[in-house]
DNA sequence: ATGTGTGAAGTACTTCACAGCC
DNA sequence: GGCTGTGAAGTACTTCACACAT
């Protein structure tokens, strides 16, 4: 048990790779865009750019999907939309309760992203009892007490926790024992999960501390001799968004 | 400029693997606790085991660093502290300003884990004057028009954008203009950033997205036919935290 | 003509396994 | 005897480049 550690030998679920995994969900968006401006098809080209990724990348990455292009033509806007969200598992619904309603269970209890994409907020859970009752973005928080019944009452698979980092550990257990399965973390701490529990985390200090060390790097390369060659070979990160495609995105209020 | 895709050939800022460098702040935050409890030294399992990944992995990426460590002893705890938070940049003071102060921007604002990592707010900035003056986590908020200022002013290279997804471009090209290099982005939309800036990305759908994915394959190994073998293979990611070891983490209030 | 789908080549990262130092 | 540091082997992901369908 003790940190979890875990090989994964070749997880790969279906033969489709934890990177393209990744992507869906950014080509999703892109696609869905273009639905709404009801554009009836894309290129991969087209798609790519907006996705913020090559289109080599993203030919590959739906490849693994099955062949829902046309030669000389590209792909279609909505039948693309539902392959990927049947893919994804979006086109079921997910409730997900969120546990540490403070600004930031705030502020994910009221992204609107969430309905649109099969997720439902199906309660907010706080260990406070002076926030038992408020309604965060029209629902009532409920007493940490409550949590075993609410994932068992509603079927909750995917818990989010975003309490301070002492609770955390504590809190997943709960989650995980009631019957949680993923569980995205927004506390600056490694849970400790059984096998067959999907861990994803989110940590603000971590990225800064990343951003830090490339901003270091770009100062120190201005300063240190300007081989000219060296310095334009420099750094040109920049797009293709975040040194690896991965990562993922909050919601501002 | 479009969508400012990038090859980035051979980025590798200096020898230090992107993969090494997202691990770093994790190693980091292991190390700080290991030190508040006074521990002295630490093997590359011990430590391995506290931060989530495996040893030979951590091993491999101290040697990027250079040989800190002593055979058949370990870490110094102390010493690795103060050289990953060099490498990091973190020894020196990075002024930051956070953009778009709704729940989220205010979850950020209050994030304890900045100012103990070399991090410091320099400033809030909304669009809305309602806000102006209005103080969040003891700061008093300023209006977007004193953007440029503020960014000059204060020397600020890292921009944090918790804005709505329609206002995150606008602000990011504002920001780029004053002369950030770095933004951490929690808008979900692709930001176009001309080369020399990074972008690293934080969204909570991409990552719910993910979770619902495996979250599916884990209900459709159960009812297929449970192989036996199959569903020993089945899923065992679990730990590892989040398929792969990158990603970052906020902080709840 | 145009743009997909994909083997093959290239690159990046991980894990193994063990020599070498304490 | 114990644990680091690292070549070498293995795996995963990306990019190239072009055959092939429309």
């Amino acid at each position: 048990m003790a940190t979890g550690r875990t090989h994964r030998p070749a997880t790969r679920s279906r033969g489709i790779p934890e990177a393209t995994v990744a992507r869906l969900p950014l080509y999703l968006r892109a696609l869905t865009a273009l639905s709404e401006r009801s554009v009836p098809t894309v290129s991969s080209e087209e798609l790519a750019a907006a996705a913020g990724v090559n289109s080599a990348k993203l030919r590959k990455d739906f490849s693994y999907l099955g062949s829902y292009g046309t030669r000389g033509v590209g792909y279609d806007v909505e039948y693309l939309v539902y392959q990927i969200s049947r893919e994804l598992g979006l086109t079921q619904d997910w409730p997900v309760v969120i546990v540490g309603i403070g600004n930031l269970g705030a502020a994910l209890a009221n992204y609107g992203g969430f309905a649109s994409r099969g997720f439902r907020v199906a309660a907010l859970i706080d260990a406070d009892p002076a926030m038992a009752g408020k309604p965060v973005a029209g629902i009532p928080v409920q007493h940490t007490d409550e949590l075993e019944k609410i994932i068992q009452d509603n079927g909750v698979s995917i818990g989010v926790i975003a309490t301070p980092a002492g609770a955390a550990q504590q809190v997943c257990d709960r989650l995980v024992a009631a019957g949680v399965t993923s569980i995205l973390n927004f506390a600056p701490t490694v849970l400790s999960v059984p096998d067959g529990v999907d861990v994803r985390k989110v940590d603000l200090s971590i990225e800064l501390q990343i951003l830090a060390f490339h901003e270091q790097r770009k100062a120190g390369e201005e300063a240190g001799a300007g081989t000219a060659q060296q310095a334009a070979a420099a750094r040109s990160d920049a797009a293709d968004q975040g040194p690896d495609g991965d990562v993922p995105a909050v919601m501002p209020a």
